[in-house]
DNA sequence: TTTCTTTGTGTACTTTCTACACTTACAAAA
DNA sequence: TTTTGTAAGTGTAGAAAGTACACAAAGAAA
């Protein structure tokens, strides 16, 4: 199957781990191909070319398969980036022309990201150059990735207070506690905890259980879950998500 | 210059009267190359390839430019269309096959809808087979351009009641109703009028002008101004658009 | 001068938002 | 077994925002 040059996307993966907002980076290296020393080294995000005959949406589905081992998880498209001189730093032409010598100068890239939980990524040791890091502490990125970033994290924002979409974020069975963290990390804003609970609890399609958390130096906590089921049948009557 | 012939941009233009939004067309008519017979009619967007070396932004912006005369005006990527079936009715396939017999198969491309008071547009005979239509009552389109327009639309929601951007669509001097009239029709629902302009006369970026409406067989509005200045000076105390 | 149409205005009520502190359940350490 | 540490769980009062609603005034046209 061949790639179609000019066309890319690229995923930004978040991961949250209950406590801050993560995002999946692979670590790029490129070394002289005569000398094999190390010209530079730094991370991007998982991305691929598009294939021939294959839908944009199935390429980032194909690239998070190939680059984490996931599969069918939430994955929305939010912007394309198709700045001719998106390419314009030295390494990355370097990097191009050492590993792309066939791809054209002008490639455009559409912007998916995808929520997990973090503890479901990486049970495997295939992928060992990929790996976590704090979106509030990214290492340096090659490319316009950090600009992709950015993006993607401001769409996830307003997503995220409009639908409710977080809960592709955490475990099946999560704390209210959990809940509100996820909140305050992608957010970035703190609420208080009675008025968070108070206004989740009255939403029908966040469902308590008769079960409790286990193994915390604590009282435990109720667990709830969503149910997707529940929220497409009563969205029509309130609209987002209030919080 | 030279087309990329996989990739292309389309735009929805909004524009709005004073009484509902209407979408800009374009009249597309394909005739038997021998016999002259019409094989069908119908309209599409403004769109075109992106030419090489052309940013994608700019290639919007020339779009525009070329189909509609209007420079510098609102423009806003919203989403990116890939599917490797979008050109799949048999009218569009013909029409391919005529116009652009060189054009790949697979052509994505990425939408732009765009805001314009309707009384700026179509001072010249120019665009003849150019036209507005009621969002409401759209006639019927080509390739995917429905979906394309849906598309817009919800993303145009979304944004308009986040950010005042709806003053691209009224004349730089407006009165109250005017802009309650364009919030009724783009988002499809009413509001009160008294507690509309109790909320908008709060805010510091719209202005009141010493100035009234003329020619109206009724008791002429005051008309106001909306200074994005004054908006963006201020916005980091109340982000959005509280309406 | 009458008619028509749209502007412009205030208040009472309801709902939502916000701030805030103590007891309870469990695990780990003493 | 007792103590300690940690997060869970809970209610209320005051502030702010949202909602519903009706009539007089200004101008143009008849």
């Amino acid at each position: 199957m061949n790639i179609i040059p000019n066309l890319s996307v690229d995923c930004v993966v978040f991961g949250f781990d209950l406590t801050k907002l993560n995002i999946l980076l692979t670590k790029r290296e490129l070394r002289d191909p005569e000398t094999d020393a190390l010209l530079f080294t730094d991370y991007t995000l998982q991305g691929h070319h598009v294939l021939e005959n294959e839908d944009l949406d199935n390429a980032a589905n194909r690239v998070l398969k190939e680059k984490t081992g996931l599969d069918s998880i939430f994955l929305e498209q939010f912007h394309t980036f198709g700045d001719t001189d998106r390419i314009k730093n030295p390494k990355d032409m370097l990097w191009v022309k050492n590993i792309y010598p066939t791809v054209t100068n002008q490639v455009i890239t559409v912007g998916y990201y995808s929520l997990v939980n973090s503890a479901k990524i990486h049970p495997d040791k295939k992928h060992e150059d990929t790996m976590w890091f704090p979106a509030e502490n990214l290492p340096e990125l090659g490319f316009d990735h950090a600009e992709i970033i950015d993006k993607a994290l401001s769409c996830l924002r307003i997503k995220l207070s409009r639908e409710p979409i977080g809960f592709e974020l955490l475990p099946e069975k999560f704390t209210l506690s959990q809940l509100q963290n996820l909140y305050e990390a992608v957010l970035g804003r703190k609420y208080d905890r009675r008025n968070f609970r108070k206004k989740i609890t009255q939403l029908k399609y966040i469902i308590p259980l008769d079960e409790k958390q286990t193994g915390v130096a604590h009282k435990p906590a109720q667990v709830f879950i969503f149910s997707k089921d529940v929220y497409e049948r009563t969205k029509k009557d309130k609209l987002g998500f209030p919080i």
